[in-house]
DNA sequence: ACCGAAATAT
DNA sequence: CATATTTCGG
């Protein structure tokens, strides 16, 4: 007789509130009513685009819960392939019970059928099935001792008690591992989630959704729990972010380290220029801050957006420590203690790209919306320039003009935002040179209008990025003040370009794909010609970092 | 419960 | 070595 409340055992995804659901319906009302109900699921509108996730993830759900009729995607077809591949448990859910669907819904492999007003009641058991499924698993694999206890039987309650032992003792537990004996086998029948835990890779829209939520959430108020709720992706656990997090930190602060050397060092050229106080000091103006560096070579780079609405007084405390002029970081616990000698620095590349977009005073939220919002990434991975290319701009160059737009980019794109099968980082590098290289295609089918500019820096190890760094940097100042006309950039969007392409893939992924310049002066960075000119709307420019070489 | 740091693992 | 997971103390 345990409670529902007790479901929420934290350590082992228990059931109503741990089970990660994947509910489809093109019905937003239902999704919203089940939402409330259920805590941890997705939610998608489009028979496609679950499969789509599914695929991505081939363990990131327990259960999916489907409407039967979707209008690009029949139900049963979702079904079937589901089934085919992937062998989750499937409830379908209809508002008529017709005998005949139903029937069609069992015959296709759903294990349920629900009849549409649907409430907690009906919620409250689907975990059994995830519950039974293992079991079958389990006896297949093989037979573990202690299992053959498990006979599953109706409704709920007391099976429940069983289910702890699915879910590894909940409430009452002292449990500490504290053997250090167990290293090897180990079955761990425990929890639901197959065996050990799946290392997960951070994308690239992974790592923007997580950006999109640290935004939104003030940069001192940030914590793995909120941002994870943010995030939505189901199958991420709280640990994740706080890893993730942790190391999102850790780049910044290093960053903001860096920053200052050579603040110190510099500065002052044109650097009065309001920006730096303006976010920093009061999030007023909702301008954007990017920082955005290069950091030995896995660049990396993140741009973060202070504006959040309330706030001003984020940092009001403190204000002493170093984090004041510069960062819109408001950490300054003073916590590094990293050691981390100077990094090395390493050639990297920049484009910074100003799509004129949004308008700045919808502060913040737009985020939120996939369309606007400013984010950027770029991991070490980011595609194309990543080959070794060491040096040499030429090369560079050439490889960049070759860039086949749309066969490369185009392929990328796919590998992120489809369904690829599984990410994994390699791929990104497979993609590469050579490929890139084959194709001849020039840039200039380009879509988007000049609005763009690149920039690359090169920093052998001088300081060059500085500026770039700044917001309001304006892209578009860079290019009237140099010429662009020689840049070439190849990039791509997901969305809101919508460009041909039409790849668009679903939320608010976009994409943006590195482009490159061949050389690029860096004096394009002391030119005095840019200068915060003209504020064009901060609100959004992406920038791209890249880590030329490895 | 939750967070962050540090120890581990891959 | 970098990144992800786990452990552990606050």
């Amino acid at each position: 007789m345990v409670v529902e409340t007790n479901f929420s055992s934290p350590r082992t995804d228990a059931f109503p509130a741990g089970l990660r659901v994947l509910v489809v319906d093109d019905d937003p009302t239902w999704l919203k009513i089940l939402e409330k109900m259920l805590k941890k699921l997705t939610t998608c509108c489009l028979a496609r685009e679950a499969l789509k996730l599914l695929r991505e993830r081939k363990n990131g759900y327990d259960i999916v819960i489907s409407d039967v009729n979707m209008p690009d995607m029949d139900g049963f077809k979702l079904l079937e392939h589901v089934g085919l591949e992937m062998d989750l448990p499937v409830i379908m859910m209809s508002v008529d019970g017709e005998t005949r669907r139903v029937m069609k819904g069992v015959q296709h492999g759903a294990c349920d059928y629900l009849l549409k007003p649907i409430r907690m009641k009906e919620l409250r058991n689907i975990w059994q099935h995830v519950f039974r499924k293992k079991i079958h698993e389990v006896r297949d694999i093989e037979s573990l001792e202690g299992i053959e206890s498990i006979h599953m039987t109706r409704s709920g309650s007391e099976l429940f008690d069983d289910g702890h032992f699915l879910g590894g003792g909940d409430t009452t537990l002292g449990r500490k591992r504290k053997d250090a004996d167990n290293k090897h086998d180990d079955k761990d029948l425990g929890d639901p989630s197959s065996t050990k835990k799946a290392r997960i890779v951070w994308t690239i829209d992974l790592h923007q959704k997580f950006v999109e939520a640290v935004n939104q959430i003030g940069f001192d108020k940030v914590g793995p729990k909120k941002i994870l709720n943010l995030m939505n992706v189901p199958w991420l656990t709280r640990e994740n972010v706080a890893s993730h997090l942790q190391k999102y930190r850790l780049y910044l602060s290093r960053l903001q380290k860096e920053r200052d050397v050579k603040n110190s060092f510099i500065g002052i050229k044109h650097s009065d220029p309001s920006l730096k106080d303006s976010n920093s000091g009061s999030g007023l103006h909702n301008s954007m801050n990017v920082i955005q560096d290069n950091v030995s070579n896995g660049s990396f780079s993140f741009s973060v957006n202070n504006s959040c609405v309330p706030n001003v007084d984020l940092k009001g405390r403190e204000g002493d420590g170093k984090g004041i002029s510069s960062g819109p970081m408001a950490e300054s616990k003073g916590t590094f203690s990293i050691g981390i000698p100077d990094p090395r620095k390493a050639k990297s590349l920049q484009i910074s790209f100003d799509h004129s977009l949004g308008s700045v005073d919808s502060v913040v939220n737009l985020a939120s919306f996939g369309s606007t919002d400013t984010v950027q990434y770029s991991w070490n991975e980011v595609p194309q320039i990543q080959f070794k290319q060491e040096y040499e701009p030429l090369q560079l160059e050439n490889r960049i003009n070759q860039l086949p737009l749309p066969g490369l980019q185009h392929d990328l794109l796919t590998k992120y935002l489809q369904p690829a099968i599984s990410y994994r980082s390699d791929h990104i590098k497979h993609s590469s040179p050579t490929e890139a290289v084959g194709e001849s295609h020039t840039l200039n089918d380009q879509v988007f209008e000049p609005i763009c500019t690149t920039t690359s820096s090169m920093k052998g190890q001088d300081i060059i990025p500085n500026h770039l760094t700044e917001p309001e940097f304006s892209p578009r100042n860079l290019y009237d003040g140099v010429g662009v006309e020689d840049l070439q950039l190849c990039w791509l969007q997901g969305d809101c370009y919508a460009t041909n392409s039409g790849l668009q893939g679903f939320d608010c992924t976009e994409y943006n794909n590195p482009a490159t310049i061949p050389e690029m002066p860096f004096h394009l960075y002391d030119a005095p010609s840019f200068d915060h000119e003209h504020l064009f709307d901060p609100t959004e420019y992406y920038v791209i970092d890249q880590g030329l070489f490895a």
